[in-house]
DNA sequence: TTTACTGCAAATATTTTGCAATATC
DNA sequence: GATATTGCAAAATATTTGCAGTAAA
């Protein structure tokens, strides 16, 4: 039996997180280690996006350490075991999200805000589409534009822009 | 008045790729080089999605040698003419293609081929979708799973473990 | 006890940057 | 002639890998 109490805490959680987690490491014979707990925990308290660099930020800040290539192992497993998306919207670094219901993502490109939107007319339309003989499993859908705080510090800056112009005539 | 042929071929084209690319350089006060004619001369020949280094390449085997740099530098400013498009799908490196009309981007998550299909019901569908304050630009649209080459490869490799686990026994 | 996992540091891959030489305007 | 652009090499970033020590089973 295991002596430390994290791990036996979480391999009898009835989190079905944790659960789906310690039956895909079962599945596969990797271990419960308490390097791979601590960055799931971590992950499960986290509504959005995050990079790998804040990840490991916010694991640091709950008092654990985890190296750089340990939070990379256990994102990728993570993935494999679909329990997490990576993202890369256009000109930001990757992002990840835990999957959850499916969503649509909306990217500013002017501060790089991302927010996301149920939409179930879209996700029923995306569940009756087919692509003849290609085998859909899961879709990720960006919609890139201004949101609406940027658009009114927008709007600002150019009635500014225009004043300074008045002022140089 | 300049001495290349290539650059004033250019600046006379009647090619609305080209005048888009010229408008683009005048309106902001960047000069018309050989390179950048290079480059776009490559990418207006490109059907589907590339890779700087595949970009790079394809620019070598047409005689002319354009640096790194200046790869990155140029398929910058055709993005910023909204003439290119950059992507990043699940576990592979970026990817570029011109901006035609919308379509949504088939990926094999086994063999990593994309395939672009046009959809008129989802761009009827995203056309008139509103996000409240959100001002939409433009979006992608990802789905991936199984192409029909591999679906069929990976059956067939199914049936050879099938038939491997027979003979063992 | 066996071997999978972690952490570190080094390697790799990708993109950006500083700067001298060069070409455009 | 003034200065934007190029190309190179070096720097910055992001991710992967080799390997010795450590921990899970």
């Amino acid at each position: 039996m295991n002596t430390d109490p994290h791990i036996d805490d979480f391999a009898e959680s009835n989190n079905p997180v944790v659960r789906k987690f310690n039956d895909y490491l079962d599945a596969h014979g990797l271990r419960r280690t308490t390097e791979r707990y601590a960055i799931l925990n971590r992950i499960m308290g986290i509504n959005g996006h995050f990079t790998i660099e804040e990840l490991q930020q916010m694991i640091d800040s709950d008092g654990f350490h985890v190296s750089r290539s340990t939070v990379y192992n256990t994102v990728e497993l993570l993935m494999n075991a679909k329990m997490l998306r990576r993202h890369v919207f256009e000109g930001m670094q990757a992002q990840y999200e835990c999957i959850t219901l499916p969503h649509t993502h909306l990217i500013c490109t002017n501060c790089g805000k991302v927010k996301e939107v149920r939409d179930t007319n879209f996700a029923a339309f995306m569940n009756a589409r087919r692509f003849n003989a290609f085998n859909a499993d899961h879709y990720s859908l960006y919609v890139y534009g201004i949101c609406s705080t940027c658009a009114r510090k927008l709007k600002r800056s150019k009635h500014a822009a225009k004043d300074e112009k008045k002022k140089n005539i």
